[in-house]
DNA sequence: CATGAATGAGCCTTCATTCAT
DNA sequence: GATGAATGAAGGCTCATTCAT
């Protein structure tokens, strides 16, 4: 009845938080409680949507349905569809942040014997992590290869990871360890880009790998990648 | 005068003839010359305006203006835009055939001091490939995120070159070279994947690596995976 | 199911004749017969609906309804609701080309005297045009108001009007029958704007004034207002 | 908890109290002072928002961030948004009460030599009121173009300026000074509009006219209409 | 062989208004 | 008096595909 032609929307439209990811515009977060619980219903329906059919195929009206609230309440919390699912990724994210040199170990590694367990320690917990995920993060990946923003989303998170590997590797080099006719970057990219790539394969494609077989390929992959094969392996395991 | 009802979806597509790794329904091809002819230029066509835009975003009504042919004619030659799409992806496979044990290789590697240089030459052909045809490798992936056929057919051609490649490594286990430890299949994965990866994040993310430094990280990267160091490397090449 | 993201649409919208008021993108004329008629009826059906509902409160359905076509058909000949009104309003304009100096005239009027008749002349085809189109140019002048288009659409259509009756007034200024101490510019413009005024409470508002009050008020005062009073009225008529 | 199905329509302003002009149903005033002035707020945040927005597009939640007031504290003051927009028409209304024979000069006017200055000064007083009201003067036009309760409205206060002017050119053609061919009531309406139409072609629609120009070609062309040419005019001023 | 007109299901988004707190 | 969360109807537009000529 009314063809919005063309109407401003800057008045309306806040971004929360600038040291975030979060390029779209978002709304106010609500002040009360209600609005609080009602947020939240929306974004574990959303996730089970987008699970079930992924961003492009999903409707905002079946979110609202799945989450019990009538079709306008959406966009009471979200300005897009496409700003539910980021909301969806930011909270994946947080359940992937496992750099080479994990939480409690970055400062503890002073021992190039302890290295090869870090490594499988993070391979580990990458695996089970994007296992774990892996429904959403198909559809995380389905959407940066259509989606400019997201595909940017998941660029600037690989390279976050690459950094960390490559400042690891380089200090490797550095004590000796590692191969030094590598580029640190270039290899981080490359094997980071290993283990996402064989993830995606087999959690989202459905590749046949035993887990155990997978963390332990590509950990020795990682060490004998790097040089490190002649580094004695605590804990080591054999493939099946 | 009775149109499909709503969009093609990924279940509308049936296999016809299971012969072929065309499980979409296809035209007879065309006797005359004439037809022969429309029917190159329409292909010509469609993969200009799939590089541009994808398979998603692509309209035939844009195929044929580039072709210069009125929309009909499309569906004399296609069932359907899916199947145009296939056909540029068959002609992309043919330019990038670059097996681990390549064409002219495969039977000539009988020494293991050309391991390395057959690697390298492997590596090589398939990054050279998949630069050249980036523009449309991007559109293909992304077809692949989203439609199941083609993500069969993306999963289909890397298990081909993934189980040339554990042949390959099961030969260098058996000759006492590589590392006995990994399960060949499992490491052709990865390593298959490793460079897949990288190639896309380079040539299509735009990620910044010289060329070189591509082909030797990666060739450098799978020798030291397979445990392979020790081998001479002939023609060898240091990082810049 | 597939939000368009952004799509450009420039390499399907052409400028059909830069030398028009057509602002807007324009579809390619049907080659076809078929494709006349349809365009035809759809046009006839728009100022239906449009004359009935307006720009705003009008559905592109209920024009291809009264059209006997369906809703797809009315995007294969215009590119949106709002460039089948302005196709409408072309139609319209065409028949409301009523100049001071009108289309017979403009050369013949070499005798002063002949100038009372040829304003009345101009007035009473307007007027009687502006009755005939009445029920469209209110929706027009609507239309005018709520979107810039329209609005810079009925200024250029006011303003050509307004330009060449400037170029009369100044010829009668010239010729020492109408009084100098008067801007023609301006004086077109308030003058022309009478009328045009007029004839909207009148046709559209409803004001009650009969036709030939009408004629005979602006007339004379078109007359009286250029100080032309003293010029004898050739076949003039009193009010009623 | 059950809102109003739809958008409110023109069908939907119903009357409440015929004695006033105003038509829509009206909220009891605030006793209170604080209500007052919130009361005030909102009127001043609705003014400057329908002059930003117009009416169609402006919308409630916009009034009540410019008031700095919750979007529910809209509710208690006002019926509806059209109510809102009639309180700032009633406003300006008031800075634009300039007849014909304006507030101090009606009885004045006694001696026909005093008939062009009066003139004059209520076409220059109009004229400035115009102006200075001049954004929600266009928003009030728009409104009155799309809202049947907005052009009744303006109607009426055209009719009373019209009707005014009326009785005045009545009183210049019994006593002898005005061409009595006319009749004085569509005189009124004529002229009335021509001022009205120019005002609104430069100040809303930005047409090039300076303002002394203005207030001298409309007074003239006033004059010269209703034969009073030949009145002698003191403070009289030539175009520029 | 080529043409191009016709078809129609599908979904995102806005925002005035209500009312429980 | 003030708050702000919840409601839900309504419609513009796309484009793959068909088929009569």
């Amino acid at each position: 009845m009314k063809p919005r032609l063309g109407r401003a929307t800057q008045g309306d439209v806040r971004v929360t938080d600038a040291a975030h990811d979060n390029i779209a515009p978002v709304m106010q977060l609500p002040k009360g409680d209600k609005g609080r619980r009602t947020r939240a219903k929306l974004i574990a329906a959303a996730r089970t949507i987008f699970e079930r059919d992924g961003l492009l195929e999903s409707r905002v009206s079946d979110i609202t349905s799945e989450a019990d609230v009538s079709l306008g309440t959406f966009y009471n919390y979200f300005v897009s569809k496409e700003q539910a699912f980021e909301e969806v990724v930011a909270e994946v994210n947080e359940a992937m942040l496992h750099p080479l040199t994990g939480r409690q170990t970055e400062g503890a590694v002073r021992n190039i014997e302890d290295v090869p367990a870090m490594i499988e320690r993070n391979n580990r917990a990458y695996l089970e992590a994007y296992r774990e995920q892996a429904e959403f993060m198909r559809r995380f990946e389905e959407a940066a290869h259509v989606h400019e923003h997201f595909r940017a989303l998941r660029l600037a998170r690989a390279s976050r990871f690459a950094t960390r590997n490559a400042r690891t590797i380089a200090w490797l080099q550095e004590s000796g360890h590692a191969d030094p006719s590598l580029n640190p970057r270039y290899v981080a990219m490359a094997l980071s880009g290993m283990v996402g790539r064989l993830a995606h394969d087999v959690f989202v494609l459905g590749q046949d790998v035993p887990f155990e077989d997978l963390v332990f390929t590509l950990t020795r992959l990682w060490l004998n990648a790097l040089g490190l094969n002649d580094v004695p392996i605590k804990n080591g395991r054999e493939s099946s």
